[in-house]
Formats: structure tokens, sequence, C-alpha cells
DNA sequence: GCACTATCTTACGTTAACGTCATTTCGTCG
DNA sequence: CGACGAAATGACGTTAACGTAAGATAGTGC
């Protein structure tokens, strides 16, 4: 009951990146291959393609340096961790403290998102109207040659 | 009636970038100053202004390179001088074909606008998910203590 | 076992979008 | 008019996010 793991290239594939993406994810700490072979080459499962995948959705849509990307992911991470040994009796107050930030930090991400959506609108009904007058402007072209 | 104008610095503040944000901007062909002094120092004017606030949300909310806004821009610019001098009998297939060109370029950007907005919608979906699993656990902590 | 292709690691190269001097000239205020 | 803070014009520096090339292994099909 091996799960299904990628190459390198597949992956890359997958994603619409190269190879050298995924390198450098990793060096800036943001992923890690699920294990290697004997030899050393990169295996990749479902869970981390999924990660891969958000993590180009948020530099891309969202417009976010990696930088921000891997804070994001850290404060996920120790949140994970708090899941998995949840029972452990670590300080509570570390654990709030944990929670708390999560909350914070995903909080201004949604209100930057709800900015950026806002901002497209407005700019979406800006170039709709531009585009409006230029058809406008066509018609009356055609009506030139008369 | 001379119209208001400003200064490299009043712009710059005004628009929350430096000055070297302006010369780097003129350098790429995206604006020039309304006018400059006797001593050659530039002067702005609020149609400058209010296309630099164009360039600086295209920038931030669409993401795209100061390269692209160019091109946005150099087909703008030349449909105004289409528009000005729209008496004069310069060949209408030419016309036609500025008018064509700008409404397909637009026609690209919305769409990219319209990938965006519901990527962004998604991604506050998810966000928003992670942040209510985020409270439940805050609760499930307070309850620790008993 | 061998040929051939994919990967690995290391390291230097590249591009966009400015930042940061340094030097010189300009505007203006007492 | 003299000083002093902006502005101008080079020109080199910087950073993020990869690209690219090289030399050495690893994996794989026959």
């Amino acid at each position: 009951m091996g799960e299904h793991t990628f190459t390198v290239e597949e992956v890359a594939k997958r994603l619409n990146i190269t190879p050298r993406t995924l390198h450098y994810y990793e060096e800036m700490g943001l992923i890690c291959p699920a294990t290697r072979t004997a030899g050393g080459h990169r295996l990749y499962n479902d869970r981390v393609v999924e990660k891969l995948s958000r993590i180009l959705r948020m530099k891309e849509s969202l417009g976010i340096s990696l930088q921000e990307i891997r804070e994001i992911l850290d404060v996920e991470d120790a949140l994970e961790q708090l899941r998995v040994s949840f029972e452990e009796k670590i300080n509570i107050m570390e654990k709030k403290s944990i929670v708390d930030e999560y909350i914070q930090l995903l909080a201004g991400v949604i209100a930057k998102i709800d900015d950026k959506i806002a901002s497209l609108n407005e700019m979406r009904k800006n170039f709709a109207e531009r585009v409006q007058r230029t058809v406008d402007l066509k018609t009356s072209l055609s009506n030139e040659n008369d």
C-alpha cells in the first residue's frame, strides 16, 4: 500500500514549472520531497503536489513573495504539529500563542485578498467601459465610408 | 488659467513612491512630465498623476510587468491620437486595425482579471475555512484547563 | 553489462524594478 | 547675492526568482 509517487519531471510537467523551481522552493524551505530513492533522487507524493499548487496560487493570484508564503506555511506546520501532539502537556500558553499568531496572519491575508478583489472589480469596470467606448468608435468608423 | 502642477517630490509623496520610480517609469516610456521649468526640473499635472495611479494599480493588483503595461498604454495613446484627428483621412483600414488591436488587448486583460478574481475567491474561501478550524481548535484549548 | 537519459549538486548568469551614491545645477528665501 | 535644500543626470549596486551550464551519479530498457 505504498502511495503513488512522482519524479521531479513528472511534478514539474504537471504544475507547468521547471525542475529548477522545485529545487529552489526546497532551498527556500517551502517544501521537501516525500522521500528519496536509494541513489538520492527525489520522490514526491500527492500531499506535496497539493502544497506546491497552493504555493503557486498564492504567488500568482495573491502576488506575495516566497518569503511571505513561507511564513504562512511555517505557522501552518506548527499548527499541524500542535494538532497531532494535542494531548502533550506542553505549555498551554504556547499553544494559544501559535493559534493566535495563525489567526492574526490569516486575518491579514484575507483582508489583503478582499482589497485585491475590490481593486480588480474596479479595474474590470474601468476596462469594460473603455472597451465599450472603443466599440462605439469602431461603429462610427464603419459609417464613415458612405 | 495655467493648470495646477506638481514637483517630483509632491507626486512621489502623494502616490507613496520615490522620485527614482518616476524617473524609471519615464525611462521606460510609461510617462513623461507635463512640462519642465527653464532649468530642466520636471513638472507634472493631474493627467499624469492619474495615469501614474492607473499604472500603479495595474502593477499592484493585476501583477503585470511594466512592459505589458506599456503595451496597453501605447495602444491607448494611438487610440487617443485617432480620436483627436478623427476627421483626417488617413487609411481607414489602419484606424480599424488600431481599434481592433485595442479591443483584443483589453479582452485579454479582462479575461485575466476574471481569472484572478475567481482564483482569489477560491483562496478566500479556503483561508476562511482554515481560520474557522483554528478558531474551533482555540475553543477546545480553552476547555483544556478544567 | 551497457548505452542512454534523467537527476544531483555546485556555482555562476540573468532580468526586472528599483536603491544608492556622487557630482552638478536649480530654485528660493532671508 | 549667498547659502542651502531639492532636482537632474549618470552610473553602479541590490534582490528575488529563477535560468543555465558542468561534471558526476542514478535509473532503465535491451
